[in-house]
DNA sequence: AATTGCTTACGAATAAAATCGTAGCAATGG
DNA sequence: CCATTGCTACGATTTTATTCGTAAGCAATT
């Protein structure tokens, strides 16, 4: 398995990695119109932003028009678990039941959600 | 229900957090010797930090003494929800579904603690 | 009574994150 | 040809979080 960077993107960074997620390639003027949508900073900020992670690697982007053009360099995946275990350890004692539970708790899943979570639970069972 | 106040607590405060809940009532002293044995930073950080959680309200002190007393001010499950809320959010795209997968891909819980998912993944089918 | 040890208070330094203003460059349209 | 528009670069400022040094009080001990 690849070895994972132990990056940690702040709650900015986490913002403008999501749009990319979500929208494979993106130029700062895209994310940054989503983005404020639902926050307000200028343009300029969005930019350095993203500058900085370009410079940690969070990111890379394609300069060879002027408009560059910005993709994710870390996985979705990769940042779930990274952060998930984090928070297990820091606020769960390290159990990851314990924050199934919360998180079950916290917004009821529909029935093809919960058949989803019992296929996984059998799963671990038969190990 | 009560309303929980939207306090976000930071990671240095978390940490502290955590001994108090774990031991109830605590001196800064002995908040600080648990600490030091995972970071090390000067005991008159571990006072200050303790004096702005004060200041903001995420704890409580007992001064009728000269070495104060204190004890958390908002409750574990609280903090979880509020956080783990949060992260649901933003980076599991609302779906809490997502996050329990993840948590359980994450690190393999026991015979008990499946038990347990059993029993709340049962008790939420029912309904 | 002086010393020592432990406490709180608090200003200030440092570090990290987020924000913004301004400059410079290229393309575009009058 | 020049004004406008939209982009990047980047230094500087602001904000927030963390860390620490120093002073002062109090009580036990010498």
């Amino acid at each position: 398995m690849a070895v994972s960077k132990n990056i940690k993107p702040t709650e900015s960074e986490l913002e403008i990695l999501r749009v990319l997620w979500d929208k494979g390639t993106a130029t700062v003027r895209e994310v940054h119109e989503i983005l404020s949508e639902h926050k307000d900073a200028g343009y300029t900020t969005t930019l350095k932003l993203m500058q900085i992670m370009f410079e940690k690697g969070i990111v890379k982007r394609d300069d060879s028009s002027k408009t560059h053009i910005y993709r994710a360099n870390i996985t979705r995946e990769n940042t779930q678990q990274q952060i998930v275990g984090k928070m297990i350890n820091s606020l769960f004692g390290g159990s990851s039941t314990q924050l199934v539970m919360q998180a079950l708790g916290n917004t009821v899943p529909n029935k093809e959600e919960l058949d989803e979570i019992q296929k996984l639970l059998d799963n671990l069972k038969k190990q």
